[in-house]
DNA sequence: AGTTAAACCTGGTTGC
DNA sequence: TGCAACCAGGTTTAAC
């Protein structure tokens, strides 16, 4: 589900709500991608600070007695947050909940690709081995196409799969690296590598674009989408190849095509875009 | 070191 | 209707 703008939405819809709450109870559903790593009653009575982002990972700072440091959340596949006053009870995909005196802040997540992690600090272990390798913020006035070009060299997987990987720039995942290659008129069969530097730049700038877009629509949502408070996103009406395969393009009326790259779909069009 | 596939899970959709 | 096959927004880990 969540690529960057799907986080960010997120973290806008909860984080001024919960600041400065208190921790009243913490309970756990099935295991998720990684054991919380702390005791949760550890966390009775810890003040929640002003919950931050690092690519499609989200920061919740937590102060208390018994622990200094915070939960370091990653939505996976088909996580989302919930942030409400009106506790219901659990559901089956309910597996982490933080209640606080100002709401309940509830993971769902039915594949359980998702984490919550407690880290003594973002710099520290766990946390830090998890950011170690991620690329720049693409919303970073420093992130631009001497950047990119300089990440994209010296690779020789496709240039598709090298904005997926996220040591370059993060944020893009399935979908909008799909959009942003359309955008720059990009094949993404092409060789990172071979990339040249003024199409670096209008990549960059796509990537930049589209997930700006994207955040301003309130994010995609193909299925289970919402935000902390139920609101679904709109991106997806928006897009010009990701799941299009068969309809025309958009500019120029020639199919999109999907193949597959490292096990994921990819669209595209085979006229727009060029090698 | 770079590239590739497998792994982690559940549920919805498609096709026979 | 039933059931198998395939698909899905991500990332780590292990194996070439």
């Amino acid at each position: 589900m969540p690529e960057l703008p799907e986080v960010e939405v997120t973290r806008l819809s909860f984080a001024d709500a919960i600041h400065g709450a208190t921790v009243t109870a913490v309970r756990l559903g099935k295991p998720l991608r990684w054991p919380l790593g702390i005791r949760p009653e550890s966390l009775h009575r810890a003040r929640v600070g002003l919950a931050s982002r690092r690519g499609k990972y989200l920061w919740l700072p937590l102060v208390g007695e018994q622990a200094d440091g915070g939960l370091l959340l990653h939505l996976g596949m088909s996580g989302s947050l919930h942030f409400s006053s009106a506790a219901g009870a659990a559901g089956p995909h309910d597996h982490f909940d933080l209640q606080t005196d100002r709401g309940l802040l509830r993971l769902t997540d039915p594949r359980r690709f998702g984490a919550v992690v407690w880290s003594d600090g973002l710099d520290v272990q766990p946390a830090a081995k998890l950011l170690a390798s991620l690329g720049m913020e693409p919303f970073d006035p420093r992130f631009n196409g001497e950047q990119l070009h300089a990440g994209l060299s010296g690779r020789r997987v496709a240039v598709k799969l090298a904005l997926l990987a996220g040591d370059i720039v993060v944020g893009a995942g399935n979908i909008y690296a799909c959009e942003a290659l359309f955008r720059a008129g990009i094949d993404p069969r092409l060789p990172a590598h071979k990339l040249s530097r003024p199409r670096a730049e209008k990549l960059a700038a796509a990537v930049r674009g589209v997930l700006r877009q994207a955040l301003d629509a309130g994010g995609t949502t193909l299925r289970d989408f919402k935000d902390a408070h139920g609101v679904a996103g709109s991106f997806q009406m928006q897009a010009d190849v990701y799941g299009r395969e068969g309809e025309p393009c958009r500019v120029c009326g020639t199919k999109i095509r999907r193949i597959v790259q490292g096990q994921r779909s990819t669209f595209f069009c085979p006229a727009c875009q060029k090698r």
